[in-house]
RNA sequence: GGCCCCAUCGUCUAUCGGUUAGGACGCGACCCUUUCAAGGUCGAGAGACGGGUUCGAUUCCCGUUGGGGCUACCA
């Protein structure tokens, strides 16, 4: 299918909560087609729901926008703004004859619904009682009483081609006469995002398939506007491990969520480009830029996708190994600077040595948390060796004396020069091993644990040269001291 | 109920009529190995069902079933 040109494309999420990982991904691929083809990517606020609008969730939706990386062009719209505009419009409907005004009250309404459904039929309102002769409307307009303004759909059918599912199309007779303009003036969502959509200039509307069945009202509003169309594609939803539509029972559904558990933009924006679309072959992890290089709507699909959390922690452990360390500092600072384990002043004092533990470190992390849990040992002065790990040395005190003691004369002797040269320091702790007839593992363990108060770390040389000499010493020397028997 | 959308391993997906139905996550085993990761090898694991069309269907068509969405003077 071909693209519109130009591109201008629009997220248009409602601020009444937080940025969804589904709102997201719709803003994801609407970003990711208009940086691919040189279009524009505008936002839109719908705040026309003043009751479920707050500041907060717009300003969390600029925030989610931004730490995703989803940057937008021209000025933000906001939708309460173009109430003028929206009015002007509906009133042209009804001009021109393609809407009319319904005075029915919104009780009759009602009762007319409530009718409808004992009788187990499908309610539309009866044009036949609705549309009033022309005098009898004079009269109630000129007694000042409220209207509304309903949109008079057409016989036929309306259809369109849609960019992810191919032809669809509704017969109008199953399409009720809508309201477009309430009676107090206010315009209804439908008529809004028309009225706005042509005001912005949009030319392709990429949106949730949730929005399917709104589409043909839409485009009856185009067409009796006398607008060109847009080009519509709707994305299947998201859905939670339960197969369910995804939603608050399933945890964490806002990409704020995801930020404060460590995972990373970069990651974030991979994982969600993945759902519901797919590059065709074997590709998995994608940075930013081959992102939106690949990207293509024919790779679009059809099927709801399930959020499933454990390959996201999976593609951020990919991102945390391979983006540049400039990328994965941030954020691993702000969780050590908050854990107070170092000031930012201090990792900046000695930032190569902060660089190579965060090359250490990331390999085998899968969270920034994953990260900023096992930096600790290296930032803090002094560290406490869990007691359950404590119990497994002090169980066996002399053979752990006996390793710790042969480990710390090997690393005592070991010459300035070779400090830094793993290689050297691990034949040197294999010698002392050795030494005392001890497998070299067996020495490796004990003082693991003793530097670093936990079982799992890095190679223990790397343990050694990130912690220094007098450090390593004096964790050796207060675990010798400590242990049962000591002098 | 009516209308619309959807349907390949547990999950994300490849396949655009002919494949031992491929990859990834997760799971299991093994290798590497000073721990944990990472990496490598291997394994278990899928075309919802029924009809057509065709020499041949996962692929095209119809139906069934099962999911989902909409059905407001909500967005």
């Amino acid at each position: 299918m071909i693209l519109p040109s130009p591109l201008r494309v629009r997220f248009a999420p409602s601020p009444t909560g937080y940025l969804h990982v589904g709102g997201a991904r719709t803003a994801l691929f609407n970003w990711l087609l208009a940086r691919k083809h040189g279009g524009q990517f505008l936002l839109r606020i719908e705040d026309t729901d003043k009751a479920r609008s707050t500041d907060d969730s717009t300003r969390a939706i600029f925030e989610g926008m931004t730490w995703l990386g989803l940057d937008w062009d021209e000025d933000v719209v906001y939708q309460g703004a173009n109430l003028l505009r929206h009015q002007a419009d509906a009133y042209r409907l009804l001009e021109t004859g393609h809407a009319y005004r319904d005075f029915t009250s919104p009780a009759q309404l009602e009762a007319w619904r409530a009718e409808a459904e004992a009788a187990k039929l499908p309610f539309k309102v009866d044009r036949a009682k609705v549309i009033l002769p022309r005098d009898v409307e004079a009269a109630k307009l000129a007694a000042g009483e409220p209207f509304a303004i309903r949109f008079k759909v057409p016989d036929g059918t309306t259809e369109w081609m849609d960019l992810v599912h191919g032809r669809i199309a509704f017969p109008n007779k199953d399409i009720e006469d809508f309201v477009i303009l309430r009676s107090d003036g206010t315009p209804l969502y439908n008529h809004a995002v028309v009225s706005d959509d042509i005001a912005m200039g949009v030319t392709l509307v990429m949106r949730g398939d949730d929005h399917i069945s709104n589409t043909p009202k839409q485009i009856l509003i185009y067409e009796a506007l006398g607008a060109r169309l847009p080009v519509f594609g709707h994305l299947p939803m998201i859905h939670g491990t339960d197969g369910k539509k995804l939603s608050k029972r399933h945890g964490a559904t806002a990409v704020a969520d995801w930020q404060h558990q460590g995972i990373l933009p970069s990651a974030m924006v991979n994982f969600l480009a993945l759902l519901g679309w797919s590059p065709g072959g074997d590709l998995e992890v994608m940075l930013r830029d081959e992102l939106i290089g690949r990207f293509d709507p024919d790779g679009l699909l059809k099927k709801a996708a399930v959020f499933d959390p454990k390959k996201l922690e999976w593609m951020n452990g990919q991102h945390l190994s391979r983006l540049p360390i400039a990328e994965v500092e941030p954020p691993v600072t702000r969780g050590i600077v908050a854990a107070g384990f170092a000031s930012e002043a201090e990792l900046a004092a000695r930032r190569d040595w902060y660089h190579r533990l965060l090359d250490l470190l990331r390999v085998r992390a899968r969270t920034v948390d994953d990260i900023v849990r096992q930096a600790e040992p290296y930032l803090r002065a002094e560290i406490a060796v869990p007691d359950d790990l404590w119990a497994g040395l002090a169980k066996d005190a002399e053979a752990t004396r006996s390793a710790l003691t042969a480990a710390r004369g090997a690393l005592v002797a070991l010459p300035d020069a070779q400090w830094h040269d793993g290689a050297a320091m691990e034949a040197a702790l294999r010698a002392a091993a050795e030494g005392i007839g001890l497998a070299a593992g067996k020495l490796f363990t004990p003082l693991r644990t003793v530097l670093t108060g936990s079982k799992v770390s890095p190679g223990i040389t790397d343990v050694v040269a990130m912690l220094g000499r007098d450090r390593s010493l004096a964790r050796v020397d207060a675990a010798l001291a400590r242990l049962p028997g000591a002098p």
